[in-house]
DNA sequence: CGCACAATTGACAGGTGTCAAACATAGTGG
DNA sequence: CCACTATGTTTGACACCTGTCAATTGTGCG
């Protein structure tokens, strides 16, 4: 019964009106007019999540764009052996899935829900169809995209066979930048990750992100409970990511 | 003298009609009728390089789009202990540089020439006003970022603390795609290139770089020459791209 | 011809993945 | 309400890969 409640509380959270209101929030959208709003808002669609859900994978068509409204999802792709490589973390505002105009052909990982939440539902032509007509709204998507594209060249020189600790240190403080606020990072992380999820992120294993966090506990830098970290000394953390 | 003739050249190459018809054949200004490439055209100049020489800096603010028009560049950043990390090789048609309508402030890499060569340089403001007019423009620029993130993703992916022959030979694949043609990826690299900045494209060492080469070479994976690469079995470097 | 630089090869130590086992916690069902 | 179980986390031991350092060889260029 309990689970029965949330998930009607979840589905009331998609309402027309939480709808609207996170197009309007989500950086994607910014600067559209209220009647563009509405327009997309009619040819949208709600979807909801609980954990575990998978809402496209790998190598399907990429039809659709989803925005994320409420919850958490991990974006990853599977390793030869199997593993599990978490490419990024959705979080409200946050958009995933492809589509033709974007150069996906097919979806180049999954997409799976981390908590229960919410996804507004945009269709490929839809989202064409915006492009097209709204200047604006084709900036914010070119504009958001190479900000990813520069996270993740900057992703790519952590990663490349450095220590642990550098790789954990980056992870976490794009992780910060993700889930804070628009103009400071956040302090807290709530996250629905595994520490498992943060090693797949982090391009190393659970029980080295399990030892490096302890270190870094005896020393201070950062505080721990069930589903959060605390970044309590967040330059010593950028000097680690720094490799120094 | 040699060296002088050589020079101007390259100068030569920077032709009006060379500049044109790089423009046509850029896949940034695909599908632009004549009118606007030759708007274009008028409000963009030429610049030759020479081997080593520093087109922007890291940090220096962006408000210039650069297009290959000859010669091939490396975009690198230097870690904290001065070392260098390749990020990525611009060749004639590839685009470089940066502008605030892409979201950046100010350049993410260093940019230095590896050999000499031309570049059409477009200041911002010209960038954003083909934006704003030419729908067509918005699109490509929105898909060709869209595909470079694609390609980051999965180069973080093979990053990710894999062993070495892993990361180099997916470093080479992506090499072969970028040098290749539009249908065919290359399958001999002519590329100015040494080993320590292949190293520094894979994460890894000179030393590593050689050691592999041999052993590829053993196996008659490759053959290897001054300045270039013949990859012989794509099939087999595509296995142990993916880990296997 | 000799110089500077790139590439090669070897020896070694250190970091990290792997495997294994003990432990904690939350969600489950009785 | 409590035991039970599945899952995530922690800790330890060990081998292996790879970076580092060093010396040698090879190559292009002046």
């Amino acid at each position: 019964m309990a689970t029965l409640v949330s998930t009607a509380d979840q589905a009331a959270m998609c309402g027309v009106d939480v709808r609207l209101a996170m197009l309007a929030r989500s950086p994607l959208f910014a600067g559209l007019d209220d009647a563009a709003l509405e327009r997309v808002n009619d040819r949208c669609h709600a979807m909801a999540t609980a954990p575990g859900d998978v809402v496209y994978r790998k190598g399907e068509p990429a039809e659709r764009l989803y925005v994320v409204a409420t919850g958490q999802l991990k974006l990853l792709e599977h390793d030869a052996s199997g593993g599990e490589v978490v490419h990024d973390l959705c979080v409200p505002g946050s958009f995933l899935g492809g589509a033709p105009t974007l150069g996906d052909v097919a979806h180049a990982h999954d997409a799976r829900a981390l908590t229960h939440g919410c996804l507004l539902v945009l269709a490929a032509e839809v989202f064409e169809g915006i492009v097209r007509s709204e200047p604006t709204f084709a900036l914010n998507a070119l504009t958001l995209t190479s900000q990813r594209l520069r996270d993740a060249e900057r992703t790519v020189q952590a990663l490349s066979r450095r220590p642990v600790e550098t790789q954990l240190a980056t992870t976490l403080l794009r992780l910060a930048v993700r889930l804070g606020s628009t103009d400071a990072p956040a302090r807290r992380l709530e996250l629905a990750l595994s520490q498992a999820d943060l090693a797949a992120m982090s391009g190393t294993t659970p029980e080295s992100v399990s030892r490096t966090f302890a270190a870094w506990q005896r020393r201070g830098l950062v505080a721990r409970g069930r589903g959060w970290i605390e970044l309590k000394d967040r330059a010593a953390l950028a000097d680690l990511a720094e490799g120094r």
